[in-house]
DNA sequence: TCCCGGCCAGAAAAGGATTACTATCGGCCC
DNA sequence: GGGCCGATAGTAATCCTTTTCTGGCCGGGA
């Protein structure tokens, strides 16, 4: 591969002059010379080694985002956004799944500290756990102090992100919602108690119980893990509960916690939403295709990686922008209706 | 951030001597000098520059993977894949979605380039668009010339890939599955044309055809888009083609057609499979969860990206691994029956 | 005529790590 | 005792680009 000294040389001038044409800097380089270096960068097809550029300048144009696993809907979602943003500013973007692992996580972020990443996105929720946090904002500290941007979407063991949604405003949203449709023993799929979004959006439930004047009930409100199985487990779990049987709506910390719970409604023989209504959160693009098409929050998910890597640029820039906060949307499809038999019908 | 000169003179050796303690090389060291070289890394809290050391070998550990799309579960699921066998071997990993336009494929090339990527696994099928691709090509040769691993995971303009799936047989297995079931009159969503992949799965449409003696009807393939609106599309296209009443199972080149047209049918009021089966390739994660739950071919997509991963890394390491043929499998549920009342039932 | 400012070109240093090569020292063989 | 070898340590070159600094040259003002 040809380098900047030879695309000189063939030029006929040194590699300062060649570099300030190549880079564009708005050093006053004569047309002549100007000429003479373009030709001979495209006669050697020459291509800048970013490497050296990135050795120089402490970063390389390169964001990645952390997520907890890219196979799932809702952060592939979040990466493209991130990508559509940062692959027109000339940035390349790493995703890594880190599988909700702290120590996966760890290790990612030190790879990219040795790599002078310009900035990391943190698309998933932090996790509360201390020990694996703290060798994390090590390295976190040690790019920020090089000039790196950290940006989270969701809340974390530092506090609010830069950029995000109001999980507990949307989740109280949708609980009033499922109220106006006449329901009143309203369960929530809460997912892992250590996950930050989880207990967010757990308070969202509450706050949307409060707002109706309905009394909370720990009996109604399953842990698991975030994910299909979780939602399938935790239908288990509720129906093998005292008192669940009057539960005539299902509402869930998210999308795929409400797909597991309508595969094993589906399987148990419990109709929705004539037997239970059931509400996802998120809206990944899944929810709309199954039967019935489930009924859910949407988060603008695109938007909030774009937005996450804008807030990247700008302070990549030096700028220091205001935190932002999206707006969720209630969107009732086929899953919920009015209060049916209940959870305790079926087989 | 510490540099290698600094744990060195911490540690009061020459930085030659530091270099080889912290890269593990098999240079003799001292156990005095490796101990204090260890303590003084700790204490100052150094990890080594990739980028320096990127430089000199031309080579920076990440590994680059172009798909169409991250947001399409078969292209998450091939990501992560990769993924998992890279992280393990240390490497990060870059997507690329380059939403099957040549020229932001590119400049992706490029910029991976100039980054020094170590491979670049091409997941999607290659285009047959000559112009863009001779610029890529251009890129790849360099990047081969210096190095770097390239490897496809499916059919592209430079031939077969180094790891791919059978993709005739494949779809040969379900047309005879269907065939097996009753069916005569089997309609195929096609895709593209220009997309390598989509022509060997209309060959296996042909294959399966021909093996179970049904003559080839140009009228029952439908060409569109390679997503959810294409699939919904290419129901419109055949149901308005004359002499397709009869057709009682569409098959289809990959899930996500198959799912719009499951969507659009259910909207003409079309049952499936009561009214025509539909039967999908791929088995994206989506397709389980559909209601009806999707007939379709498995293919081993985490697997294919591991491999792809471990393909790159023996051609890093100076093997001249032999190419891979993964096999598929189909996968019947519940969108798929025997022959039912037709294409031109329903509204 | 002399000096100064503007324009442009190039030399050289810096950024961090690796490695080929050189150097030192103790010990061993003849 | 001289020469040589093995084990270590260090020096310096190298990878490629950017940028600061120096300097040449030309035109214009005093």
């Amino acid at each position: 591969m040809a380098s900047i000294t030879e695309v000189a040389r063939l030029a006929g001038v040194s590699a300062a002059t060649a570099s300030r044409v190549v880079s564009e800097s708005d050093y006053p380089v004569s047309a002549a010379a100007r000429a003479r270096v373009l030709d001979a960068a495209r006669e050697l097809d020459y291509v800048p080694n970013a490497l050296a550029r990135g050795l120089l300048k402490s970063r390389v144009p390169v964001v990645a985002v952390i997520v907890h696993d890219i196979t799932d809907p809702y952060f592939s979602e979040v990466v493209r956004g991130v990508e559509d943003a940062a692959s027109n500013a000339g940035y390349l973007v790493i995703s890594c799944s880190s599988e909700r692992d702290p120590v996966r996580e760890a290790s990612y972020v030190r790879l990219l500290r040795s790599m002078r990443a310009a900035a990391v996105v943190f698309a998933g929720s932090g996790l509360d756990d201390a020990a694996a946090n703290a060798e994390i904002e090590r390295h976190l500290a040690a790019m920020r102090a090089d000039g790196a941007a950290i940006v989270h979407l969701s809340p974390h063991a530092g506090g609010d992100p830069e950029v995000g949604v109001d999980n507990a405003a949307g989740i109280a949203a949708m609980v009033v919602a499922l109220v106006g449709l006449g329901h009143r023993r309203i369960a929530f799929l809460a997912g892992p108690e250590t996950l930050f979004v989880a207990r967010e959006r757990l308070a969202g439930y509450r706050r949307g119980l409060e707002a109706a004047a309905i009394a909370y009930d720990e009996r109604l409100v399953a842990r698991t893990g975030f994910d299909l199985a979780g939602g399938a487990l935790a239908v288990d779990l509720l129906r093998a509960t005292e008192g669940t049987g009057s539960v005539t709506a299902i509402c869930s910390a998210n999308d795929l916690l409400a797909l597991g719970a309508l595969q094993r409604l589906a399987a148990l023989g419990v109709g929705v939403p004539d037997g239970v209504s059931v509400a996802g959160f998120d809206d990944i693009s899944t929810a709309a295709l199954t039967a019935p098409s489930l009924s859910t929050v949407r988060l603008p998910l695109r938007e909030l990686g774009r937005l996450g890597f804008e807030q990247a640029d700008r302070r990549l820039a030096g700028e220091e922008p205001a935190p932002r906060r999206l707006a969720t949307e209630v969107v009732l499809r086929a899953s919920t209706g009015m209060p049916g038999t209940g959870l305790g019908s079926g087989r």
